[in-house]
DNA sequence: CTAATAGTGTCTCTCAGACAGTATATC
DNA sequence: GATATACTGTCTGAGAGACACTATTAG
């Protein structure tokens, strides 16, 4: 948009860049949160863990390649799940091949879906995040700034736990509470109380809704089955906002059309 | 990463794209949300309004771009207002010249700077959001794909002022209550009580101090004059998150380490 | 029986929202 | 004076969090 105004339509100066998606797949297994690794076996950060992704193709939407790349290297047939975009990596060293833009996607799965061994991706495996991202050398370990899409996706998925229905998405299409609340515990680190959770999340309208069913061979006394509940408002394909650290939470309640 | 893991280094299939970056630029006026928009001068959607942004130079970084394009376009010297990243828009057919990727970028600024002429800007203005996205044809003034950003954009800025402090970065350096109030209104098109709102800003550790000046020239009582308190915990580059229209707000409090 | 998990009831304390009342400016 | 805005105080209802209690399974 730096060319005089009288020029008809051509265009002036266009740096050439590959755009490829990355994908940050996370799932709860073991009480722990876990993200899907290949390990790398060509020329640059070689043997190195790396996020699962590709090239997008010539004909490809963006949504549509981290779609097919999450298929090719986890084996998810994209029905159950979530998938949105994360964030965009393209600062001009961070591919010693060249230059580079990284259109990174969040996915958050059941714990079913075994890393199944795609065309290439054989090597596909759960790493626990707290592993990768402990802080000490856990770093370094990722190839690429792998490391950051890592970071803030898993951030973005801890904030997004916090203001939508968006745990579900981390379990089976039928499910305990008790399932459902290891998924805030493993994902925030943290202990609820098992009594004011089952209060809440059952009294939260278009979260949740019983099937009838009742859970077998746990520990304990059987618990209901649930479903996730019919998304009335729930969140479609949204871009995306963080709630930052210090939340103020000036709800929009706060107001009325002071009547 | 789909290459026989036997070849050394050379590379698969790789498209080459054209990247941009596009700037939703929003301030509060007149009581209303304004976008700065440019009138296109060239060949696809000439005449139209468009979002200012234009080619990431070969060895630049995408914010790099964001804040240069800023300064070009609209005079923001980038010292108050936010900028961060918003999303990335890469469908194969958005830009009729070829495969272009957008990173666009959401900035928030004070209503002071003018749009001012930049080298080709010279169109450059402010226009109210709602006379953009009003559903009733509003939509298609608009080039490309840009309706949806500015939507994304403003659906964004309307979500972090929910849980954050941003709100702020459409103020001057000293404002009062009742300006921060008034940006609340603004963008989220409701009224907000007075008093219920001073309580709850005042109250807020990490949200606004007191300057000691108070305001001239109002009607009325006269205010006190308000900086934004320096961030403590504030959101330094974080990438980003959506509440989702249902908000569920299961926070981290509800838990405890069940002590 | 004990241990473990599921689910309900109840209490308290905090806070959002409603709104009265006071303070200080312009007209 | 009237009007407008700034700011403080008080009440109430909803809900988060703590936790007692009952229910139902496995071993």
């Amino acid at each position: 948009m730096s060319t005089p105004s009288s020029v008809p339509s051509s265009e002036p100066l266009r740096t050439e860049f590959a755009v490829t998606v990355d994908l940050v797949v996370l799932t709860v297994r073991a009480d722990r949160l876990h993200a899907l690794l290949i390990t790398r076996g060509l020329a640059p950060f070689h043997g190195a863990f790396a996020l699962p992704g590709g090239f997008v193709l010539p004909t490809e939407d963006l949504v549509g390649a981290a779609v097919r790349e999450l298929r090719e290297e986890s084996g998810v047939v994209r029905s159950a799940g979530h998938l949105e975009q994360l964030a965009t990596y393209g600062a001009p060293g961070r591919d010693p091949r060249g230059r580079v833009v990284s259109v990174a996607y969040l996915a958050l799965e059941p714990d079913l879906p075994v890393p199944r061994a795609g065309s290439d991706a054989s090597t596909a495996q759960w790493v626990p995040v707290d592993e990768l991202l402990g802080g000490l050398g856990g770093t370094g370990r990722l190839a690429f700034d792998h490391a950051q899409i890592l970071a803030d996706g898993v951030e973005r998925a801890r904030s997004k736990l916090e203001y939508t229905q968006l745990a579900t998405a981390f379990c089976p299409p039928e499910f305990t509470v008790g399932e459902l609340r290891q998924v805030y515990e493993a994902v925030w680190g943290v202990r609820l109380d098992p009594r004011n959770f089952h209060r809440k999340v059952a009294g939260t309208p278009g979260f949740i809704e019983a099937t009838g069913g009742m859970s077998e061979g746990g520990r304990g006394r059987p618990a209901a089955l649930f479903r996730r509940a019919r998304s009335e408002a729930g969140a479609p394909g949204a871009p995306g906002t963080l709630a930052g650290a210090g939340s103020v939470a000036l709800n929009p309640p706060m107001m009325r059309p002071v009547g």
